[in-house]
DNA sequence: CTATGGCACGGATT
DNA sequence: AATCCGTGCCATAG
């Protein structure tokens, strides 16, 4: 299988395989900036976005009316918007993985996940909608991405539905206050300090979080007890007690169920909230034992594709502007098929790791196996550079939705570190480093007592002396 | 004197 | 060639 890819390789162009090469190294944020951006250069692309019933809000076919529904969505007035954020190309951007069987996912069960979002938010406020206000709440839901953040302006839904703002911000409030909570935040931040909020109506909160919260975010998600401890100026103490406040009782993706692992001590330069690129999930999310898909994440709603209008329009086009239209229509199909073979790399990759790494994925960081990407380069008989760019900068949501950057998968510490957590969170008393240096060399991990103090700080465990009942301090 | 964090070096990885 | 990572040495805090 892997002859397919490097067949497909040689006949390429120069031009498509840097252009692929290019996509290859962005994450999905950068790739849907680009390909925005092309898309407003070149009127040969286009962007078919598919539509949903605001009523029920399932799938429509072309101008059909709604199949489920007796609601007729006949009238082209009514809003009508949704979200998609998978490539339309299933052969490449689906693939199953297992060590017997190799089984075709259903297409419509992720898309079936993220309208089961909806659903649930809908059926939660649905009686406290007047009928004006049901499109507006139906637009909202729809436009959620899979963070349950919403991602566009508030302003922009207005002046869709011809509604003042302040309609839509009622029904925006509502939707916020349902299950899960801070769902239709437009950023992280702003889902945390509406999840504090609503906790605070219920229970008393540590005075200093909505601060934490609002300044020193970074800090917070990459466990950087001591940085916001000097931030806040308050003892290390209390900044550990307050991460761990925030850590436990908020979420900054309110559709996700925990926060992205992103606490890795050296200061990555990778924001610490993102959608992940891909998906690798169980075919049957109830049975262990099923194979693993891999899905790769479109930045884009609907699907990229040849404007039919544009190349109509060339044929009849005279022949002294057809060069410059030819082009455009060139460079269009170029991208397409380069945005293909990105998919297929990410694809093969993943592929890759799923199978390797099933244990990791399934069961936990000790089960990581050591890994590099030159190993992975010649498997897959690709150059170790094209490994390095597919892996940077990307993240994955496992089955157990937790968001990990793919350079995870590489790290060989991990093991040591989730032994490390282990062993931490059952000590009787406070270990110091070098009794923990000795426990870890037992266990298999023949590590410096200056590197557990790294691996301690990376897991925002505190020092031995700091360490005494916390879990209690709320 | 012990525990820990900072700095910097060398080898591996990208 | 550049970067990352584990580690040793040393200063400092308790």
């Amino acid at each position: 299988m892997y002859q397919i890819q490097s067949q497909e390789l040689r006949t390429l162009t120069t031009a498509h395989l840097a252009q692929t090469m290019s996509l290859l190294a962005l994450n999905i944020e950068e790739l849907g900036e680009k390909i925005h951006s092309l898309l407003a250069k070149n009127p040969a692309l286009e962007l078919e976005e598919p539509r949903r019933c605001p009523q029920c809000l399932r799938p429509l076919q072309g101008n059909a009316p709604c199949p489920v529904c007796s609601h007729s969505t006949g009238n082209s007035s009514e809003p009508v918007v949704f979200v998609s954020h998978r490539w339309d190309v299933p052969e490449r951007a689906f693939t199953g993985i297992s060590a017997s069987s190799e089984e075709a996912p259903v297409l419509d069960e992720y898309v079936s996940e993220e309208q089961n979002l909806a659903l649930y938010i809908l059926q939660q406020i649905a009686p406290t909608l007047t009928a004006a206000e049901r499109p507006v709440a139906a637009h909202i839901l729809t436009s959620l991405d899979e963070d349950g953040l919403l991602p566009i302006p508030l302003l922009e839904i207005a002046r869709y539905h011809h509604v003042p703002p302040s309609r839509v911000e009622s029904v925006l409030h509502r939707i916020q206050r349902c299950d899960p909570p801070g769902v239709g935040a437009p950023t992280p931040k702003e889902a945390l300090l509406i999840q504090l909020e609503i906790l605070s109506e219920n229970r008393d909160v540590p005075p200093l979080a909505r601060q934490a919260i609002e300044g020193h975010l970074e800090h917070l998600g990459r466990y950087q007890v001591h940085e916001l401890s000097l931030a806040l100026g308050v003892t290390e103490t209390e900044s550990a007690a307050l991460v761990q406040f925030i850590r436990e009782n908020l979420n900054p993706y309110p559709a996700r169920a925990h926060w992205g692992d992103w606490h890795h001590g050296s200061a990555a330069a990778v924001p610490v909230y993102r959608r992940p690129d891909a998906l690798i999930r169980l075919a049957s999310p109830r049975d262990p034992e099923s194979p693993l898909v891999v899905e790769i994440l479109s930045p884009l709603r609907g699907q990229l594709r040849l404007n039919p209008l544009f190349r109509r329009a060339l044929a009849e086009m005279d022949a002294a502007q057809r060069p410059a239209w030819q082009k455009d229509l060139e460079r269009a199909r170029l991208l397409i098929k380069s945005l293909g073979q990105r998919n297929q790399a990410l694809v093969q990759l993943l592929r890759y790791l799923a199978r390797k790494q099933r244990d990791f994925i399934l069961h936990g960081d000790q089960y990581l196996t050591p890994l590099t990407r030159a190993q992975v380069a010649a498997f897959l008989g690709v150059h170790e550079s094209t490994v390095s760019r597919a892996v940077s900068g990307k993240t994955v949501q496992l089955p157990n939705r937790r968001i990990i950057p793919l350079e995870r998968f590489f790290d060989r510490s991990l093991p040591v570190r989730a032994a490390l957590r282990t062993i931490v969170a059952q000590e009787e008393k406070p270990l110091s480093d070098s009794q923990l240096a000795t426990r870890l060399k037992k266990l298999g991990y023949p590590i410096a007592r200056r590197t557990v103090a790294k691996y301690r700080q990376m897991e925002g465990i505190l020092p031995a002396r700091l360490r005494h009942g916390i879990a209690n301090h709320a």
